[in-house]
This record gives structure tokens, C-alpha cells and sequence, in this order.
DNA sequence: TAGACCCAATCC
DNA sequence: GATTGGGTCTAC
């Protein structure tokens, strides 16, 4: 008899702990093996963990047991899913965030693979038909037969799809001397890139390359200004490492930025290069996942999720713009790309390369302490100078150009003026939809998410509401539902009114709007994008989307329409998006030999994330930060963990809450500082009533220990839900 | 008084 | 997360 602990597929603190099941059937089974297993009056699917073999009667086995143990239904797998590497990464992973360890391995397997009952609905494993020679001789062939056998002796084989002639093929097979095998078929087509040599690095690329070699510390931090070519500095590393016969991990912001970062590689490297993120259908998700774990490529390229790649020998790990808030999950385990990568990089003994021409804070920190190893690049590769810059104060009316005070004289001026040049421009408005919200000039009433309580967007294109966060949708009437008066107005603007009011200004200008909206997909971002550095357009106007990475050479003018928005959010890294937002979009400005302009229209001209934004001074916004951050014990000066209490009765919601916060303050723990009950942002989903509990620390005094114990027990009882995030970033 | 509806406990 | 069973409410 087979003693097995099995974690059940539910991501609930309550559930995080194994289940005992017994098995004594003739299937192999083993360690990270999914089996299906009763739970409560339900089949789901589980995961084991460990198994030992008990030769005693199943009477004796139950008595150290206090409740009956019962027989797994069946064994899905018929090998392991993890080997010993993966498997101790996942510990650690959940360790380190207090999530159940099967939300870990729900984020690092792919949907077919996943301990999750949807997984026996996930993609199965592609074949095509090959053609194998058998014989070569070319006896009694025809010519046609003749042809294709020579293909064969040249190309050892190929896909029956490309023989020339079918019949040529089928009598081949039916005489003996070709086969027919089943190869395993790739669901998605990655371009290998013809291979170039490299270029000279500049002395600057070089020293930081030399420096990184150099370094004794396993992660360091490379800053780099805007257009330093931090690129090049990866693929040197990269080329060192691949010589060594290690492998290499390299992480991209966001999926859209994949394509450009493979093609580097595979023009470097000349081989073929896998790709892994979240834009990937599920088959091709699988497809790359066993080829990575089948040694199948030794570069791997993704986004966040890639961070979990089934790569052996690992020799480097890059994380491109390390400060991007795309690394960290927005669903549990809540990991970091960036923390799971340190993890990783300790443990496969790899250096782990933090690029970023604005670090987050808590990097910059650790550099400057000496944890991590630092190197600066502080010169754009072409010496170009930074764009000139100006903030418009938008609280002066005299400032103020269209009616609708969404342009300043100022920007109205600069853009006709490239028009007439025939430049381009880039106006950044980090909100999407036509207004922020729909309001009665009567009664007050504004439209809501009957979900997340949370105003709703009006979108022109569509004449509906729609709410940004659960994508809820509403027809607009034009009666206030509440008191029933025509006087319902649009409140604050967003990325399509921006486009209206250009089209009133400029009506022979042709603007395109990139946002999520108008760009659903990578690839309809990849057409707006070229076609925009193509020139076919003479204005953008976009969200944080445009904002990132992208070179166009012919923009000289970058306007931010409004850099106040998300200035005053509830976060305290609200003044560090700002910040970065600015510093980006600035950047964007005279890329090639032309002078840029950048100009930041705020209603807080003096706010220091402004200031600083619009000058790129990354050192002094980094100074004040940090102060701040000191000044109300914030990261990186503490490190925090959020509770989130959710539960359908808010009485009892509050006070769990509270006796979790009482709890935590009578263990003394000194370096502690627990805060709330307080009342979360989305205070209300549904009908599910929220909590949050603050815990800020220096140092672990048992505290995640603590947690790790009690919340598993507290959790699920009086129906009060507790959720653990480990390094919030959004309170 | 049956059935609808709600809620919290339970899952090995 | 899903199911269940016990409690209460409700309509006839």
C-alpha cells in the first residue's frame, strides 16, 4: 500500500497543507505526479507531493490516522512533472511569498500540464508525419522516385507535406525503402534571423561589460540612461556564458517587446531562440515549454511567466527595465519575476543582470548598499543631447490654448509647428476611453461597477461604460437614473477625446490612438507602432504603451498631456510611476540627429515626480524618494506584507481583521508595525465586503513564520477569506 | 409546511 | 471552489 500526500488543485490558504490518500495500483506513480482524488463529495485533481510504501494492513495504516483515508481515483501522469531543481525552486517560491505551493505550480506549468482539472482540457501533444529513408538504392525506381529518395539521402528527412509528388512517396513507403514516423509538430513559427557579427561596443558598453565579468556579486544592478545600449551588454554577457556551455534566461517587460529581443539574440547567436509568455496560445505554450525542458534551446526569451522556464544550466539571467511593475503577479502566488529570477540565478550559482535606465528603489537601494554589484552607463550610445523640456503649468488660464483645457497654448503651437516640419509627435495620456466619468449635474449621481463600485469610463467608440478593472459594460442613458433629469455630463478625459480634439485642431494631421482599447492584440500593436515609425502617421496619441522601449526616429515633439494623472493614487509608489511615466516619455523625444522637445502639461508643476521626470534626473527624484520613502516607512526602508480580508459579512470581516492585527501586536514582534484594519481601494466586490491589514518590518523576528502557521488555520472560518501578498506594490 | 434561499463548515 | 446540510424566511 502506497501512503501518498497530495495537495488538493484549490488555491486556498485553508487547502495550502497536503492531504494523506492511499493507492494501490499497478499505474507507476511518484513524486510531482497529478492524480484525481475525492475530496469532500467532489473528484478533483491533486498533486503529490511524497509517497512512502507501508507493507501493513490497511487497518493498521488508518490507526494513525484520526479521520478514514481514501483511494485516489487515478494517476494522470506517467512521468514527473518537476524534476528536484524545479521542484525545491517551487518550495522556496512558496516560502518566500506564504502562498500555497499549488498556486506555484499552477504559475509554472503550462494549461496541460497544470495541477488543475482544466488541465485534461488543455492541448495535447501535436505529431506530423515524417519521411525516413530506409534503403537508398535507386533500383527499379522511377524518376520521380528517384528524386524524392535523392531528397531524402540529402535531407535525412522532412515532412511528407513537402514530397513533391504523393504517389512517388506512397509507392516508396510501399516498396520498403522509405518510412513514415511521427514527429512531434511545433505550434509556433519563431523567424531565425540571418546570423551577424557584432559590432564594436563603445567604451562605454565595454567598461560596463568588463565590470559586470569583473564583479564578485551573483546580481547587479546595469543603469543605464535611455539609449545607452544596455542590449549589447546583455548579448556580450550572454555570448560569455553560451561559450561556457550554459544556458541563458532573458526577461522582457511586456510581451510586445519579445519579438524585437529575439531577433538581437537570434541574429547574434544564429540559433534558434524559445519564446515564452502569457500572448502564446496554450499549445504553443506547451510546444515551447517541452522543448525548453528537452534541451531543445539554450536562449530562452519571455515575459514574466518565462521566469519559470524548465531551463537547465542556467548561466545567466537578464531582466530587461527591472523597475516595470509587469514582473509582479496580480494574482496569487503575487511573485516578482525580479525576486523569483534572485531566487533562481542563488541557485543555479548564475549571475542575474537587473537592467534599467530608472531602477525601483528597492534595487537601487541594495546597489547602493553594496548587496548587489553596480554598473552605470550614463552616455547614449550616439551622443545625442537630451530633449529640451518644459512644464506647463495648466492652473495659469493664460496657459490654457483649446476651450477644453486639454491643450496648452504652448503644445498647440509646438504641434503645428512639426506638422509643418513634417515630424512627428507623440502625445502620452495615460488613460483610456473618451471621459473618466459620467456624472448628474442635478442630483450627483455617477454612474458605477455594480462589482468594484468604482466609477465607470465612458468609451465614445462604443457609446458605453466600461469599467477598467473587471471589464463590466453598460449602455449610457441620457436620463439621470436617479432623478430622472437630462443633465447627465462627462467628467475628465481620456485617450479618444484627446484624438477628438486633435482631429478639431489639426483636421489634415493623421493621428492614430495605441491603447488597449484600439490595440487588442500584439500584433495590432506591432502594425500601429511600424506604421507609425513609417511615417504614416504624423501623431500618436497613447497610453504607458508608447511610453516603453520604442525608437522612432522622426518624433521630435513628446507631450504629456496630463502627468498628474496616477500622481495622487492611493499607492506609495505612486510618485515613482509618475516619475518613471515622465522620464520615459520624455525619452521619446529626438531619438535620431534632430533635437527633441518634450512638454509636461500638470496641474502640479511643482510636484518633485514632475520636476524630475521632466529633466530624466533619475539621481536627484531617486533622493527624495527615498527620503520619503524613509520619512513613512516604506520600501526599501521596510519590507511589507498585505492581509486581505474578504468575506460576505462585513461586521465579521472587520473583526477578523482586527484580531489578526491584535494577534500580531501581543507577539512583540519589535521591528514590526502592523497597521489597519483599514478600509482597501476596492472596499467591495460584488457582494464580498474587504479588509486589509498592513504589516511593515525590518527584520523577520518569526513574523512570516507566524503567518505561515496561523493564517492556513484563521482563514475560511466565520466566513472570512485571508489572502497574503508578500511585497505589495499597489497600497 | 414544503420549498426557496442563505450561510458557514468541510474537504485526507 | 464546490457541495451540503441546517437554519430561517415565505407564500399559500
Amino acid at each position: 500500500m502506497k501512503i501518498l500526500e497530495v495537495l488538493p488543485e484549490r488555491d486556498k490558504q485553508s487547502l495550502s497543507g497536503p492531504f494523506t490518500y492511499l493507492y494501490d495500483g499497478k499505474a507507476p506513480i511518484g513524486e510531482t505526479f497529478r492524480v484525481m482524488v475525492p475530496f469532500g463529495h467532489q473528484k478533483i485533481m491533486g498533486f503529490v507531493l511524497s509517497l512512502r510504501e507501508d507493507p501493513r494492513p490497511l487497518e493498521e495504516i488508518q490507526k494513525d490516522y484520526d479521520r478514514p483515508l481514501r483511494f485516489i481515483d487515478r494517476v494522470i501522469d506517467v512521468e514527473p512533472l518537476l524534476d528536484k531543481e524545479a521542484m525545491d525552486m517551487a518550495l522556496e517560491v512558496s516560502r518566500y511569498y506564504l502562498s500555497p505551493l499549488i498556486s506555484v505550480l499552477q504559475a509554472m506549468l503550462p494549461k496541460s500540464l497544470s495541477p488543475r482539472s482544466s488541465s485534461l482540457k488543455g492541448p495535447k501533444i501535436a505529431y506530423e508525419k515524417w519521411l525516413e529513408l530506409v534503403d537508398p538504392s535507386e533500383e527499379g525506381l522511377t524518376d520521380k522516385q528517384i528524386e524524392l529518395s535523392r531528397m531524402l539521402v540529402r535531407l535525412g528527412t522532412f515532412p511528407c507535406r513537402e514530397a513533391p509528388s504523393k504517389t512517388a512517396m506512397e509507392n516508396l513507403i510501399k516498396i520498403g525503402r522509405a518510412r513514415v514516423v511521427l514527429r512531434e509538430k511545433e505550434r509556433l513559427c519563431i523567424p531565425t534571423a540571418e546570423r551577424e557579427e557584432a559590432h564594436e561596443m563603445t567604451p562605454v558598453q565595454r567598461n560596463a561589460f568588463e565590470e559586470i565579468i569583473a564583479s564578485d556579486k551573483d546580481v547587479i544592478l546595469l543603469e543605464g540612461v535611455t539609449g545607452s545600449g544596455k542590449t549589447e551588454v546583455y548579448l556580450r554577457l550572454s555570448e560569455v556564458v553560451l561559450k561556457e556551455g550554459k544556458n541563458v534566461l532573458m526577461l522582457v517587460p511586456e510581451i510586445n517587446l519579445t519579438p524585437v529581443m529575439v531577433d538581437y539574440f537570434s541574429r547574434r547567436f544564429g540559433e534558434k531562440i524559445a519564446i515564452l509568455h502569457s500572448g502564446l496560445t496554450p499549445a504553443q505554450k506547451y510546444d515551447e515549454y517541452r522543448r525548453i525542458k528537452n534541451g531543445g534551446a539554450r536562449i530562452v526569451v519571455g515575459a514574466r511567466s518565462a521566469v519559470f522556464a524548465p531551463l537547465s544550466d542556467i548561466g545567466l539571467i537578464v531582466i530587461d527595465e527591472e523597475h516595470t511593475e509587469s514582473y509582479k503577479a496580480d494574482k496569487p502566488p503575487f511573485y516578482h519575476a525580479r525576486e523569483v529570477a534572485i531566487i533562481r540565478g542563488r541557485r543555479s550559482a548564475c549571475k542575474v543582470i537587473l537592467g534599467s535606465a530608472t531602477p525601483s528603489l528597492e534595487t537601487r537601494a541594495r546597489a547602493d548598499r553594496g548587496v548587489y554589484g553596480y554598473s552605470y552607463m550614463g552616455q547614449r550610445v550616439n551622443e545625442q543631447n537630451l530633449p529640451l523640456t518644459k512644464i506647463i503649468d495648466m492652473r495659469e488660464k493664460s496657459e490654457r490654448g483649446s476651450e477644453k483645457h486639454i491643450f496648452s497654448k504652448e503644445l498647440i503651437e509646438k504641434l503645428r509647428e512639426k506638422l509643418e516640419k513634417k515630424e512627428q509627435a507623440i502625445l502620452l495620456l495615460n488613460r483610456r476611453g473618451y471621459s473618466s466619468y459620467i456624472a448628474c449635474a442635478n442630483c450627483g449621481f455617477v454612474y458605477e461597477c455594480p462589482e468594484c463600485h468604482t466609477p465607470l469610463t465612458y468609451h465614445k467608440e462604443d457609446r458605453l461604460l466600461k469599467c477598467h478593472r473587471c471589464g463590466f459594460v453598460r449602455r449610457v442613458e441620457s436620463l439621470c437614473p436617479e432623478c430622472g433629469q437630462p443633465k447627465m455630463h462627462r467628467i475628465g478625459y481620456g485617450t479618444e477625446r484627446v484624438m477628438k480634439e486633435i482631429g478639431e485642431l489639426f483636421p489634415q494631421a493623421r493621428a492614430v490612438r495605441m491603447d488597449s482599447d484600439s490595440a487588442k492584440n500584439p500584433k495590432s500593436v506591432y502594425e500601429i507602432l511600424s506604421s507609425f515609425r513609417e511615417h504614416k502617421y504624423d501623431i500618436m496619441v497613447g497610453t504607458q504603451m508608447i511610453a516603453k522601449g520604442h525608437d522612432f526616429p522622426l518624433v521630435t515633439l513628446v507631450g504629456d498631456v496630463l502627468a498628474d494623472i496616477g500622481l495622487n493614487l492611493p499607492t506609495y509608489r505612486a510618485a515613482e510611476r509618475s516619475f518613471g511615466l515622465i522620464a520615459q516619455s520624455v525619452g521619446r523625444s529626438g531619438r535620431a540627429s534632430k533635437m527633441g522637445e518634450a512638454y509636461i502639461q500638470t496641474y502640479s508643476p511643482n510636484h518633485y515626480a514632475v520636476v524630475y521626470g521632466a529633466k530624466q534626473d533619475y539621481q536627484g527624484f531617486y533622493h527624495q524618494e527615498m527620503a520619503n520613502r524613509k520619512a513613512f516607512q516604506y520600501p526599501p526602508y521596510v519590507y511589507l506584507i498585505l492581509l486581505t480580508f474578504q468575506g460576505k459579512n462585513e461586521e465579521r470581516t472587520t473583526q477578523t481583521a482586527m484580531d489578526m492585527k491584535l494577534a500580531l501586536d501581543q507577539k512583540g514582534f519589535e521591528t514590526t508595525t502592523v497597521i489597519g484594519p483599514r478600509v482597501p481601494f476596492f472596499s467591495k466586490l460584488g457582494d464580498v465586503y474587504r479588509r486589509e491589514v498592513l504589516i511593515k518590518f525590518k527584520k523577520d523576528e518569526g513574523l512570516t513564520d507566524y503567518l505561515s502557521k496561523t493564517v492556513p488555520l484563521l482563514s475560511g472560518k466565520g466566513g472570512v477569506d485571508i489572502q497574503i501578498e508578500r511585497d505589495p506594490i499597489d497600497c
